[in-house]
DNA sequence: TTTCTTATTTGTAATTATTACAATTTCTTT
DNA sequence: AAAGAAATTGTAATAATTACAAATAAGAAA
């Protein structure tokens, strides 16, 4: 499916920047922030800005074609699979991978029995990913 | 236990300062903001710096005396208690709540098969608390 | 097509959280 | 008390985010 109509889906006008924006979400899985994104399009759109960046995933957010990752304390993270899973935030190098998510933790929204309404749940996890463990192995020797 | 041996246990030399920091977060269990605790201290000690707030809470967290929390984009909250446990952050009134944890989770930590060392599992819930669902039914009328 | 209206984008400035770092103070040890 | 180390402080720098008004683009009506 084009952008253009996958945007419409979830009720967003699109145009050239949410396109380019949505494009930039979908074809990199890295959880990219604000910056990185603007970054990488500041080529294509010469003339983009970063609060139209800032505007638009707040836009996407709100219309659910997008989810916000607050586990990186230096930035906020935005990751178009909006299916539940985990993230895995590595301490060395700040990447963040994917992880399939505990299940179990879906029965959460029923926690509204409670009073609480639970509408996202996030599963976090932090550490040291493979690719820095073997790195900080070689550096001791 | 006195705060000061409290310290002690996990290795981290008391000061005035630290005490005061792990009193106030030992007692509001309301997941405090740097500024919060710097401003509730000013009072008591009219000499505090952020700066100090900053690297005390930095200093706690790597003894394994208090967990950060990334749940708030806006800030880093701090939580005393650093048994698992859940938490929920209402959208409206930004209070964070402790919930049980999912203990399915702990199973994480054996994922270290996958070459990932889970140090950290956070469990965030993101919604609107009873408090403020009440408050919202009440403006509607 | 031209005009009017609305929505979107842009750029700048303001705000806020956090970090860097040197100077000062406090604590320990002698 | 003096010397050395550790902790604290204050200021300045950095970086993320928001506010907002002006400019641009898009869409509807004439």
């Amino acid at each position: 499916m084009r952008t253009y109509d996958y945007l419409l889906n979830y009720d967003i006008k699109p145009s050239v920047q949410r396109i380019a924006i949505m494009d930039y979400l979908l074809e990199h899985r890295t959880h990219p922030s604000i910056d990185e994104i603007y970054m990488a399009l500041c080529d294509e759109i010469p003339t983009l800005s970063k609060t139209t960046v800032y505007n638009t995933l707040k836009l996407f957010v709100e219309h659910g074609a997008a989810q916000m990752l607050t586990i990186d304390e230096r930035n906020v993270n935005y990751d178009a699979d909006i299916q539940l899973h985990a993230h895995f935030l590595c301490k060395k190098c700040n990447r963040i991978y994917d992880f399939p998510a505990n299940r179990e933790e879906e029965k959460v929204h029923s926690m509204n029995l409670n009073g609480f309404d639970v509408e996202e749940i996030h599963q976090y996890y932090k550490g040291i990913c493979p690719s820095c463990a073997s790195q900080m192995k070689k550096e001791e020797n």
